[in-house]
DNA sequence: TGTACATCAGTGAACGCGCGTTCACTGATGTAC
DNA sequence: TGTACATCAGTGAACGCGCGTTCACTGATGTAC
């Protein structure tokens, strides 16, 4: 976040002015637009300051290389996925609870249809082994499923693992979020997306669970 | 498969002889050794060629890049989960259906962590739009997906569409596999993780789902 | 069993591209008085 | 309002590394007779 916003500081140390901060910017909107159309494995320093109209020798005043501008956008997006929170607030019961559920993935797969490009190669990276972004995704994603854990243990049932059950949850919402456009070519419409994972999530929340 | 077993041929056309096939087992087995430690878009033909202590005009003899070797190891890897489908050929119910359910998410979690990572490069791949690592990928989950699909739909339940639920249902055990030894880290044991993922599994597959 | 030939297999050495990175410099902006 | 100076910002041009890739060649293996 401090990576993103004005008070950002170029490499040297020097203190970011209005122009330097606006074209650490430039240099992070290019970052994320390449990475819509390439993997952050074919991503140049060349590409980003051809993008942004600059010289390379431009990028390395504000990153180290393409995988710190790329976790500093990282960051920034993270941060949006905070709003969900508040879903898990209240207790989720009858009618109402699975609304919340149908909330909360929709806002998911929202989230990801704003961001994919930047979350798709945070994921990626983090699961290549990269603890920066592993961080960054923990970070996004921990206060989710403490939530759900929370609710999955109010109503303990056997069997059932508070936090390996919202671990499961969060798991199959990012990535039905990460891939709910393919599934829509398969037949599935989005709505049948959202209502089906919405319901596995509320039943295994407040559902009581068992053979 | 072809591109796996002895008949595979040299990219000039050549029929493999017996000390060929060899070298290209060994090229295969370094690139997989080599995935552990390092992602795709840090293995350098170099390094294979090292690896099996041969020059790298060598390994231009059996693959065009090494994404082309990469993909030979996912696709014979892929075919492994095949006898996962055998577990979703009987209907699903009471104690006995759980206990297949059981065992299609251990199965899952032993066949990663069998080939985690050629599975996770595969998935890397796939995820940033290669088309060859997608429909390697679909080959391997789509009998499974289809499996799935079959049971949910046997109880249509209102709110669950079928396909949408199976493709839930594999995303969150794919996830599951890739991930439970971190999980562990966070204190729900193995056991925890399969006995939670099948029981979400069976519930959405057998049992009636509404608020 | 031996010889000649065909084909399979492996490689040393080199070329060249493309990219990361840096440096010394110019230009822009801000501020003190 | 103008001038001098400090600091911020941007860049052209170059260097060099590392890797992908190829080619002409040597060596190994197989087979026909």
């Amino acid at each position: 976040m401090a990576a993103v916003n004005g008070a950002a500081s170029a490499l040297d140390g020097r203190a970011l002015g209005k122009r330097g901060a606006a074209t650490r910017r430039r240099l992070l909107d290019a970052t994320g637009a390449l990475l819509e159309s390439k993997g952050l494995r074919d991503l140049r320093v060349v590409d980003i300051a051809r993008e942004v109209g600059t010289s390379p020798a431009t990028f390395y005043q504000y990153f180290r290389d393409v995988d710190e501008a790329v976790l500093a956008l990282a960051e920034a997006v993270g941060e949006q996925s905070a709003p969900l929170v508040d879903l898990l607030e209240p207790r989720w019961s009858g009618e109402a609870g699975l609304e919340s559920a149908r909330r909360l993935v929709d806002g998911f797969l929202l989230f990801w249809d704003d961001h994919r490009a930047v979350l798709r190669t945070r994921n990626l990276a983090a699961q290549e082994g990269d603890q920066r972004f592993r961080d960054v995704r923990n970070q996004s994603l921990q206060p989710i499923t403490e939530g759900l854990s929370r609710k999955v243990a109010e109503n303990a049932v056997a069997g059932i693992a508070p936090y390996a059950a919202a671990a499961a949850l969060v798991a199959m919402m990012e990535r039905m979020a990460a891939f709910h456009l393919d599934l829509e070519s398969y037949g599935a419409t989005r709505a049948d997306v959202v209502e089906t994972t919405a319901r596995i999530v509320f039943h295994t929340v407040s559902g009581p669970i068992g053979p």
